[in-house]
DNA sequence: TATTGTTATACTCTATAACTATA
DNA sequence: TATAGTTATAGAGTATAACAATA
């Protein structure tokens, strides 16, 4: 909380975390312009494309409201990329789908958006390695499935 | 570009890299909603707590429009966090400053933000100086710095 | 003529609150 | 009564285009 005064070497770690983060719009945002669609757009169709899901699961998952998902899953639609199916056990609850052209947008997303896959060539597999254990113990073991829902929504905290 | 099939060991790690954008974000929100700004405020405080700089540098160095630099600083400004200046070598240029609330505030946020801090601190420093030099080759040894310009702008992208 | 900052406009994203249809 | 999705509303960010002041 304080700032306990820290060593420069981490700084460096933290400033180039810093660029990792950027780099990684910059090749996300890239990616989702190329299709026309806004970063959230493309957040919400990679995240169906692994498996459709309620409207609400969307917004947990995201974690932002509801009420978005409504908007963002329109345009979708819109764009035919996305569609609403019902959900047999629950007349209350919409699935959100992508469909055929939706997957495929989506396949090319993903292509285009593991920014990291070419500098990482780069490295031996021993370094690879070695990041991956050493990023798993900085995030504290946490399950992977990460990806998709990496970027999330800075726009927030308004009003 | 076109998806040349890649390992799983490298699929990992761009997992986890995904799972670090995402800390990231959330301790940066987090911390800016501590003080009632938003992302794009507290990123344009952050900056400018380095150095004073035209409206217009502003816009450049975090890649967006200068129309949107003039209502931010507006906020910024009815908040008292910075102030506008004159520029006695161009009288058309404005030099944006944070007051001394302003860096009061750019130094509890950038406290707040180094969110890597306390996971490297469960990491030996030979384990620190290894992920510092593979992030560097990761991201092709660019100069440092990037630390504030970090998180870009996802909303783009937009109409 | 070119540049700086601003204004006007339109779109997207965001949260909040109220509404509907189900459960 | 509680839940899923929607609608309405308002604020913020974004880009585009046009403008005044200055270079």
């Amino acid at each position: 909380m304080a700032t306990p005064r820290t060593d420069p070497l981490t700084l460096d770690v933290i400033a180039l975390i810093g660029g990792v983060v950027a780099r990684y719009h910059e090749e996300y945002d890239r990616a989702a312009a190329a299709h026309a669609l806004t970063g959230a757009q493309a957040r919400v169709l990679g995240l169906l494309s692994h498996e459709p899901m309620p409207m609400r699961k969307v917004a947990r998952t995201l974690k932002c409201e509801p009420s978005n998902i409504t908007g963002i899953v329109d345009r979708l639609e819109l764009r035919g990329l996305v569609e609403r199916r019902p959900d047999p056990a629950d007349r209350r609850v919409k699935l959100a789908a992508p469909t055929e052209d939706g997957m495929r947008t989506a396949r090319q997303l993903r292509d285009a958006l593991d920014f990291a896959r070419e500098p990482l060539a780069d490295l031996s597999e021993a370094e690879r390695t070695m990041l991956r254990d050493l990023l798993r113990r900085m995030l504290g073991d946490e399950p992977s499935g990460a990806a998709d829902a990496a970027p999330p929504s800075p726009g927030a905290a308004a009003g």
